[in-house]
DNA sequence: ACCTGAACACCGTTCAAGT
DNA sequence: ACCTGAACACCGTTCAAGT
């Protein structure tokens, strides 16, 4: 069984090797250096370069496995949002958990703004259960009258990565708040 | 004088090497290769790489270099936006003319939405230019209260950004529009 | 079967040697 | 003075050889 088809249990050692190329990948981004040599990592997680390379036969693959936990996260909350009783909330709960999510992990905003397809399976799963999700928001927001129709969930997707991208772009400020009630304000109808 | 002044005429030569190495790096990005190997660049300019190195010394220096046109261009266009007999319209041109000019020139977006300081003069004397043109631009629309009171130039920097960001993360759809009016809307009072 | 790491190609950057 | 490109360090990726 490959690592690659990322159904079914790993044998112990493989999975050991696996949560340490991560623990090591994680290292590096903690320390703020958002690219992952593939063999600085390997060496740290002990571990050849080949058998790295059987893990996560690419950088994007690697990038999508340490992005999972906030992406499963991002979908629990757009799940949750989708069944508030008030369809604003869960909309605004929406894009404030999104935005959080996206500032405490760069992984998650690599992978939600990436124009490339999916790696791993597990991720256009995720991705397809957060499309969902996003989109009942969207149709009880839509039938209470508090955003604008035509906006679709593909929409949110890139508009919140787009604020990230502006928050990002400054010191650390107040800025994440005021961007986010701009998006708000320029989305209701 | 080194070209690194870039104050007064370069030798002929010089800059002849200088507008050959900008033509290799526009013609890469052309092809869609946003990534500027400087060995790869020298070469196709036919210098040897230290010489490239003597032109621009990193390859943000080299980017900028190539950004200052469109720069420029905004330049203009803020200029021209604060001399607008109506401040509404010179701000939603401001705007507009921005993300133009950011759809057409990754390099502009690469210098705007950049963090570290610039590498060129020129850079830092059209971001201030920049900076002034959008202020008083920003000013004007306040005292006719057709914007929020509290935004910077410095935020619409990084929000024109991140609505390219959003734009940029999509296939060529109508996005563009519709994000800039989002922004827009957003950002009245 | 799986793992290792030498090996090859490539890019960034420097600097001794040329002119 | 200025230019060249060999040279060194580094990273991506593969694959023959080991276990």
């Amino acid at each position: 069984m490959s690592p690659l088809t990322d159904s079914g249990p790993l044998r112990a050692d493989s999975a050991r090797v696996r949560a340490q190329m991560l623990a090591a990948a994680r290292a590096r981004i903690g320390e703020g250096d958002l690219d992952l040599p593939m063999n600085a990592i390997a060496k740290a997680a002990g571990v050849g370069v080949g058998t790295a390379y059987r893990h996560f036969p690419t950088r994007q693959a690697l990038l999508e496995a340490l992005a999972v936990q906030s992406l499963a996260a991002l979908v629990a909350d757009a799940v949750a949002g989708a069944a508030d009783p008030d369809p604003a909330v869960g909309f605004t709960a929406l894009l404030r958990n999104g935005l959080r999510l996206l500032r405490d992990d760069p992984t998650l905003a690599a992978v939600l703004s990436s124009t490339e397809p999916p790696c791993l399976a597990t991720t256009t799963d995720l991705n397809a259960q957060l499309g969902g999700a996003v989109q009942t928001i969207l149709e009880r927001a839509r039938a209470e009258g508090v955003i604008r129709p035509d906006v679709t969930a593909d929409d949110i997707r890139r508009l919140i990565c787009g604020v990230q991208h502006a928050v990002a772009a400054g010191q650390g400020d107040d800025a994440a708040d005021r961007y986010l009630d701009i998006l708000l304000a320029g989305l209701r109808p």
